[in-house]
DNA sequence: CGTATTTGACCTGCGC
DNA sequence: GCGCAGGTCAAATACG
């Protein structure tokens, strides 16, 4: 299991390693959920002839110091990783919000102006970017109080998704009811972004814009600005990850919002996944997620719904038992 | 005929 | 003030 985040064009792999033997000594390097030499190390000494006391207790020294390095260097990517995105600012939504908060009369008797009002009494905004169909997945939270003191979080969270080159609806199936209110061709990329609202509940304050990346035309980066004021329409309590389905899977996705970090796997293209919620603190912490993703508790609940989710699916399991079936001699 | 989508026009903010 | 770019509106059109 390795859970992907993109750190410009050189991807981070956490080997979770959750579907190791059981058998096996615990470790502090399995509790980090990374993979290191050391820990290879350790597996070879399963076969390794009988060691001394003293050796054993200076190679669990070594163990020991090489998983906090390890764990170390996994917050500290975490943590630069944090940073560089809060740095990227996706279409300029950031720019645009500060206009939009910047204004201090907006015109009456549009809904333009509505829809401003709104904006400008946000002050929080989160950006999340997966990359659903190469299994990468980013997110930062960026937040930005304004002097007047009534903040209003307004979640922005951008999604990839690698669809057919030749399919131009520009729809990225995510569960909900999105209405196309508007096609705009922009200036940086020569594929049209459409515009949609949530058309499930009226009063709903979602929207969303849909374009193709302008670097590879089979991926389309769907960005959704608020959040759903009702339950989703099909599966409610799911993140809006729906994507996936369309597209592929997402190995792993980390959140953060007010209420504490959220670690989301999405295991198959069907949708299902584990979600580890630490809503202890108001503030976002990377070093949090991290210890989140290598805690027990998290490894033991990735486990359990990779289970469910492997049994559950039957064209996986006729595949198992027919590779299963190759393998025997007389088959 | 009702609903969803398309598309050109319009509005707003920003930079020069 | 003007041009540009992004976002939205609303009439026209398509579709079931």
């Amino acid at each position: 299991m390795c859970c992907f985040w993109t750190m410009g064009t050189a991807p981070v792999c956490l080997d979770l390693m959750v579907g190791r033997p059981m058998d096996h000594e615990p470790s502090p390097v399995r509790c980090t959920g990374v993979r290191t030499e050391a820990d290879v190390a350790s597996s070879a000494c399963d076969r390794a002839p009988p060691m001394t006391n003293d050796e054993a207790k200076i190679l669990e020294a070594k163990l020991a110091q090489v998983s906090e390095e390890n764990r170390k260097l996994t917050e500290m990517i975490a943590y630069l990783y944090g940073n560089q995105v809060s740095r990227q600012s996706p279409d300029g939504e950031g720019q645009q919000r500060a206009r939009t908060a910047a204004s201090p009369t907006p015109p009456a008797g549009k809904k333009r102006s509505q829809e401003s009002m709104d904006a400008s009494h946000s002050c929080d905004v989160e950006i999340s970017n997966r990359n659903v169909g190469t299994g990468e997945a980013e997110h930062v939270d960026v937040d930005s109080p304004l002097s007047n003191g009534t903040c209003r979080r307004i979640k922005v969270k951008k999604v990839c998704t690698r669809i057919d080159p030749s399919d131009t609806s520009l729809v990225v199936k995510d569960g909900y009811q999105w209405r196309k209110y508007g096609q705009k061709v922009t200036r940086d990329n020569p594929s049209p972004r459409a515009y949609f609202r949530c058309a499930f509940a009226p009063s709903c304050p979602v929207k969303k814009k849909v374009q193709r990346s302008a670097e590879d035309s089979s991926v389309v980066e769907a960005t959704y600005e608020g959040e759903h004021n009702h339950p989703h329409p099909t599966r409610a309590g799911e993140l809006p990850s729906y994507a996936a389905r369309s597209g592929g899977s997402v190995p792993c996705s980390i959140s953060t919002n007010s209420s504490g970090p959220t670690i989301t796997l999405d295991l198959t293209k069907n949708g299902g996944g584990v979600q580890v919620l630490d809503a202890g603190e108001a503030q976002p912490d990377m070093k949090k997620v991290c210890r989140a993703v290598a805690s027990p508790e998290f490894q033991r609940a990735l486990v359990e719904q990779m289970a469910r989710e492997l049994t559950g699916d039957q064209k996986f399991t006729d595949a198992l038992a027919a590779a299963i079936l190759r393998k025997l001699p007389d088959y």
